[in-house]
DNA sequence: CCACGCTCCTGCGCGC
DNA sequence: TGCGCGCAGGAGCGTG
């Protein structure tokens, strides 16, 4: 499930192979993803230069004179960079070629989109609304504690709305609350500042740390595949129920919150 | 405004 | 070894 890092992997090993590049065509083998493929979406951007590609929270922008590709990878979407001659094969919805090659969107659960805008990108309505990206200067415990305050809803739950901050999924969630020492299931509005500015250093770290690991193990190229790969040696409470804790040796627990699995530690987080 | 639950989908792990 | 069941999960959206 690519999280943010994977997202920002992704976009940082396409860009060098498609950024100023035109597309020469589009090949939408099947439209079905969260939202249908737009029959309009090849004749919107052949032809088109690719200035740039942008990421706000998990959506990755790729910006043209003309208007702007959204792409979200959902849960199971990725990218390639492939000779365009390559056969496709299952679950390959899209090839966008550039000469020779080709972008290539997989995506097999088929929660992902690919959506063209012709206004400006920051005020479509899936953009439109998110909160701040939390690398940036913006994501801040007083940002938490106004977005917390009165919330009785676990705090995990909130931390993982992309409208409070972008980015972090389950498993992220789950490893900045162990970091940060605070109970899951804790209502949002209960937890005073100095937690707050702990849960923020945490959830930083987290992602940073793991865009730093996509970033060592890049290779000619990028994928944006499942699990947080690379990252995946570094959880410590993720998946590992009845695991010792690593930071007190009890026992993992594991409940779901919201219909997710959560991890955590209750000896270490209160 | 807020809380909550439903929905989409397929690969995979598990139990028998 | 094979089969079938049920889980996993991002996030938009509907409901109360």
């Amino acid at each position: 499930m690519p999280e943010l890092p994977e997202v920002e992997t992704a976009r940082r090993g396409i860009a060098p192979h498609i950024k100023g590049k035109t597309v020469s065509s589009v090949i939408v083998r099947d439209r079905r993803l969260r939202w249908p493929v737009s029959p309009k979406l090849a004749s919107d951007l052949t032809g088109q230069r690719i200035s740039d590609i942008d990421r706000r929270g998990k959506y990755l922008l790729f910006n043209t004179k003309r208007g702007t590709l959204l792409l979200h990878l959902g849960m199971s979407g990725s990218l390639r960079i492939v000779p365009k001659t390559r056969p496709p094969e299952k679950h390959d919805h899209v090839d966008i070629v550039f000469g020779c090659k080709a972008l290539r969107y997989t995506d097999p659960r088929r929660f992902g989109s690919l959506l063209w805008t012709t206004r400006d990108p920051m005020r479509h309505r899936l953009i439109r609304d998110l909160g701040p990206e939390p690398l940036s200067d913006v994501f801040d415990a007083v940002h938490l504690q106004a977005a917390f305050a009165k919330r009785k809803a676990p705090v995990k739950a909130l931390l993982m709305d992309s409208h409070i901050v972008v980015g972090v999924g389950n498993i992220y969630a789950n490893e900045a609350l162990f970091r940060a020492g605070i109970n899951p299931k804790r209502a949002a509005g209960r937890i005073a500042l100095p937690r707050l500015e702990k849960l923020v250093a945490s959830v930083r770290a987290v992602l940073g740390d793991a865009i730093a690991a996509g970033g060592t193990t890049l290779r000619d190229f990028l994928v944006a595949d499942g699990t947080p790969g690379y990252f995946q040696n570094k959880l410590d409470v993720y998946g590992r129920e009845d695991e010792d804790c690593v930071n007190c040796g009890a026992p993992v627990r594991a409940i779901v919150i919201g219909q997710r699995a959560t991890y955590y530690c209750p000896q270490c987080q209160r």
